[in-house]
DNA sequence: CCTATATCAGATCGACTGACATCT
DNA sequence: CAGATGTCAGTCTATCTGATATAG
């Protein structure tokens, strides 16, 4: 089976390649079905955030998702014009900008759900059902266990 | 288990983003190790290809490993400088450079060997192994199904 | 005065594109 | 001449750094 794959056997013996790989295609493949809604990665970790913990102070939206506050500006530019999101100053200290997720926002993440679905029947393709909830449970099981980003505010 | 994870649950039932994320950490850590050999993933690739399948043109080094023919152009350079391979003109059609690993190439192999094991002991520290060996077979299927790079020339 | 927040400008890196000299 | 091979220059994107204006 390594025969007609053409990667060398030493490097598909590495796992971290093979992660690395895979990582880069669902990625790519992902990214290629959300750029039809005009999203990219980080809008949809942005929109899934306000929908799972309701509305957000910038920064913390920053530190949970892992994203650099100086990046996070533009994607809630894109956001906030695409009408997703709106940022009202924060009343209580006026440096804050607090995010919230708008009706326009909840039906692009219904948009990301499907798209999500359509990605993973093309990406695990090769993998039966019980197959691929097995991946998922090692997968979120070694991300959670190296995540540096979260932890309470 | 998802309440102290800081990820929004609805990104963590993403197995794609969770391929994404976990793609990115193995590709830090593997990357961290071998930046101390003086080595990237691309010239991992080059010396393994070059290990398993012997003396290659540069061309089919490019193809078989689906990195970009300019790109390779530094990574060779790189390799020879530091003695890892050499290049020799094709004496049957002098447009083609002859890849060959040396014995510091091949040295340097074994020390991409012992910094994989590192990294999998640390990327994949909460698995077993009988889940680690899973988790490659998984991802090793998963690969290997949508690859476009490889054939026989 | 010192810190926090958001923003902007720029460095860096990896992957990709297009043009080109050399050789078959 | 047409096509293959290797090389170089430049673009594009994502990520990270550093400086700055405003507010607490």
């Amino acid at each position: 089976m390594d025969e007609n794959s053409g990667w060398p056997p030493r490097l598909l013996a590495i796992t971290t390649f093979l992660l690395s790989k895979t990582g880069r295609l669902a990625r790519a493949r992902l990214g290629d079905r959300l750029a039809r809604e005009q999203l990219r990665l980080w809008h949809v970790a942005v929109l899934t955030a306000l929908a799972d913990f309701g509305p957000a102070i910038q920064r913390d939206l920053g530190t949970r998702l892992g994203i650099d506050p100086s990046d996070l500006v533009a994607v809630l530019d894109d956001l906030e014009s695409a009408g997703r999101v709106t940022r009202r100053r924060d009343p209580a200290d006026r440096r804050r900008w607090l995010i919230s997720l708008t009706p326009a926002g909840e039906s692009a993440l219904a948009a990301v759900d499907r798209a999500a679905e359509e990605t993973h029947d093309e990406v695990l393709a090769p993998l039966s059902a019980a197959e691929r909830d097995l991946l998922h449970d090692l997968l979120r099981r070694v991300l959670l266990h190296h995540d540096t980003r979260p932890s309470a505010p």
